[in-house]
DNA sequence: TTACATACCAAGCGCTTGCTTGGTAGTGTA
DNA sequence: TACACTACCAAGCAAGCGCTTGGTATGTAA
């Protein structure tokens, strides 16, 4: 059995959410995340925190010095977890247009996905942290926005767009980060069709119909 | 000199930012929707807006209820106006094409420029109101989403896009909202050429060059 | 057995918060 | 002169907040 876990429902799968994994940290870290989402750092208590977990509200600060460090953990386990993911992703890829898409796909996935309550912190949250908080993030950040700038600039170069890559990157940006107040995953629209049709405002029709 | 205002600094240029006039109402909602959208709702005290605006603390509640009904009127108010202006920016013209691009020059122009405190507001804020007050902004809201669904649908039956104008419009507001983020109105991207760009997302090539 | 670390509880401190209260000064108007 | 209205002040209350403190139970390893 090994380190088995007490009074689980039973079930092995998902061990994580939001990245986050079933340690003691963890589930402090995963509840938060889904708060933050729902309620907003602000509005979210330590107590409430504590709730969700089952623990007491000053046993949340044997894990974590200071509330913004909860939202800082959670802003950073996000960013590397997408930041691997989305390489990996792209990595399957050869031609541009392919790797655009996977890049499209696999961001909007992280924001209505698996880990949609942390990207949502990352977005609506971020002010929240302290000035350096926000450097270093930023920071992290940048790693994950150079596959976007490497992918835009080959397209660019073949001349599969014209306008400026770093400002298509926003307008891309824009596009996808928005879907988390209106996409849902199991609705009319898949998935795989939205990512298309982004990827169309990218390179336009000729994008389509391939593979 | 009919109504005159005491102690100004003289100048009768800008009587409103944000929308609001300069009545004790008006200078605390501009107040707040400064505030606001620089600290966030919860964060910004009711002590910080009354300090901005030259008063007492309790003395915000002479003119509000309540600092919730604050940031509701801070949003009412930017819906109200924008609408107005977008409506009439687009009476302007008569082509669908250029009528989109009055409708993301304006939409751009309402969150980049001299509403973009409460615009911002307006979208990061949201929130914080009670789901009553979310709703009745929803629904004034709706007249402004009517401007571009109608001018969506032109485009689309003229086949100057295929895409649905549902998503479309979803994906242009992505792009428009993020710009809070980025853009800035003196930097080296006009806001004319960011404008045409976006439309570009929409409907392609076909639109350069025309006026 | 001793020693130390991890994970937690129960209680509560000091501060900030939104909001209330009771009152005052200035203005309009009949 | 009397009344009403707007705009505000000065003081402070009750509640909720982040965080601290001192302690206990459990596990691990010398």
């Amino acid at each position: 059995m090994g380190k088995s876990m007490s009074q689980d429902s039973g079930a092995v799968q998902a061990p994580m959410v939001n990245g986050m994994d079933d340690s003691p940290r963890g589930r402090v870290l995963s509840a938060a995340a889904r708060l933050f989402r729902e309620k907003g750092f602000d509005r979210t208590t330590v107590r409430d925190i504590a709730r969700e977990v089952g623990i007491q509200s000053g046993s949340i600060f044997h894990h974590f010095p200071t509330k913004e460090d909860i939202l800082y953990a959670v802003v950073v386990e996000v960013i590397r977890f997408n930041t691997e993911r989305l390489r990996a992703a792209m990595a399957e890829h050869e031609a541009p247009v392919e790797k655009l898409r996977a890049l499209v796909l696999g961001e909007i996935e992280a924001i209505v996905g698996d880990t949609r309550e942390a990207m949502s912190v990352l977005v609506y949250e971020w002010r929240c942290l302290s000035p350096d908080r926000q450097s270093e993030a930023l920071a992290l950040r940048e790693v994950y926005e150079q596959l976007w700038l490497d992918t835009l600039s080959s397209l660019h170069e073949q001349g599969l767009f014209r306008d400026d890559p770093f400002i298509m990157r926003r307008l891309i940006t824009g596009m996808t980060s928005w879907t988390n107040t209106w996409f849902h995953p199991d609705g009319n629209l898949a998935i795989g069709d939205l990512a298309d049709m982004i990827v169309r405002r990218v390179v336009g029709e000729q994008a389509d119909g391939n593979g």
